[in-house]
DNA sequence: CGTTCCGTTGACGGCATTCAAGGTCCGTGG
DNA sequence: CCACGGACCTTGAATGCCGTCAACGGAACG
């Protein structure tokens, strides 16, 4: 496939260790999606990729970095409702809804695929089961946000934090970016209060109490996970959400 | 077609409104989506309809009644994540899941109709803009998840109770079920409690604010707005999430 | 070498929870 | 007919988790 813009680099590989760790994805439909890709882009970190209410002409498949989904509350606050890294597709979800609610922003630098509408409409026109693939994608995005309800919703704020860190490991792992029992996660504290619903200095306070209670640390961006199984129960952390079953689908 | 299980049920009809709300559905498949219909069945309140983990064979698409997805803590916390109407479908995920991670639970008596998985399978390979309005129709469960989340992660305890006031406001206007202001919403003030992750005491206060300051009362079961200008600034409510426009999908 | 961003910690305050008591409504059965 | 139980609603008082405000230190950077 010399016509791909995209030949061998890791980003799409990534996407397919995700797939592939729910359903087989043949050749076929890997030389697909390898042609789909149109471009290949690069943002400094802090930028906007996708801003909430354009319209949008192409999905956006993260090559590198991390980024995150959010929107700004008139009062200055800020939800992050997911965070993205390589091999996720940032808005796949744009191909039908056209524009989005939320913005998509940059949290480190990144490179990043677009992957024109039309040819995702094309998938759909003539590769079923590699679209049904795309859909689950995007259905596991609907899994991750149900599950940030619940932590926002019922999880104290310890549980919030610890929740989203096995997350964040889990879903690296999957895709290979993982480090033994470490993994990169550059946010700042304040990046992690947005995303859990807390306060810079509240999550300040429970990451000291994780750190203290040999659970996990986290500094410099980089996540350090000391006792999962405990980890776990202090997360009510159970896995099922992420479906990582391989099964026809 | 009078193959239907569902000749003239008004509960096709109102999928059939939503989706019209926002794309052009042709008759012919209209006629695929009569004809995918297995079964009709009915259940009682406080029934847990599709539960979770369960391996499951088709999709339920809700006739009559209210219904919550939902899912318990090991405390014995609740926390529900999607409330639904007649009209949705209540686990269209569960196509491609193949089991659920959250209960699905009737809040009063319902009607429900089942279309087989091989159904849905068969659309997805023959009839490319349905799949397309199916795929929709779990993206806008996704952007609804994503309000959820910005509602209990950020805004105040009136805030959220505002904000689902008014969500469920515009979606029974949609498919017909709203009566000038009013609107009838059967649930408890804990049930309200576990959709905005507060409590129900709490709610209780929250409840007799709203009506102090004479924007909204639910009593009974049934919602009355009566300022939904000031409501809708009190909830920081934007019915942008939920994609009211025909645009070819 | 100042500026800025981030992390850390302490003191205080407030929103929501918890605990508790009493009220209403309604279906059930004596 | 009415006593009874149960589910739900309502309200007050006390508690507590998390937020706000503030100050300081360190690291990165221009």
């Amino acid at each position: 496939m010399g016509t791909s813009a995209l030949a061998g680099d890791p980003g799409l590989d990534r996407l397919l260790m995700k797939m592939r760790a729910r359903d087989i994805v043949d050749a076929r439909e890997e030389d697909v999606l390898r042609d789909s890709v149109a471009e290949v882009r690069e943002s400094r970190a802090g930028r906007i990729i996708i801003r909430a209410g354009a319209m949008i002409g192409g999905c956006t498949l993260l090559l590198d970095g991390l980024v995150c989904r959010y929107r700004d509350l008139a009062d200055g606050q800020r939800q992050i409702m997911e965070l993205h890294v390589a091999g996720d597709f940032l808005d796949l979800h744009s191909f039908l809804l056209k524009r989005l609610e939320h913005h998509v922003g940059a949290m480190t630098p990144v490179r990043y695929a677009i992957v024109p509408h039309q040819r995702v409409r094309e998938i759909t026109e003539r590769h079923p089961h590699l679209t049904r693939l795309l859909w689950f994608q995007t259905l596991l995005d609907a899994a991750i946000h149900r599950e940030r309800i619940i932590s926002v919703g019922r999880r104290s704020a310890v549980g919030r934090i610890a929740h989203l860190l096995c997350e964040m490991f889990v879903r690296l792992e999957i895709v290979g970016m993982t480090d033994g029992n470490r993994y990169a996660l550059p946010l700042t504290q304040g990046d992690l209060a947005d995303a859990t619903g807390l306060t810079s200095v509240h999550v300040n306070r429970m990451l000291k109490r994780l750190r203290d209670e040999a659970l996990l640390t986290f500094r410099g961006g980089q996540v350090a996970i000391h006792d999962w199984d405990r980890l776990q129960r202090v997360a009510e952390f159970d896995p099922a959400y992420l479906y990582l079953e391989r099964l026809p689908r």
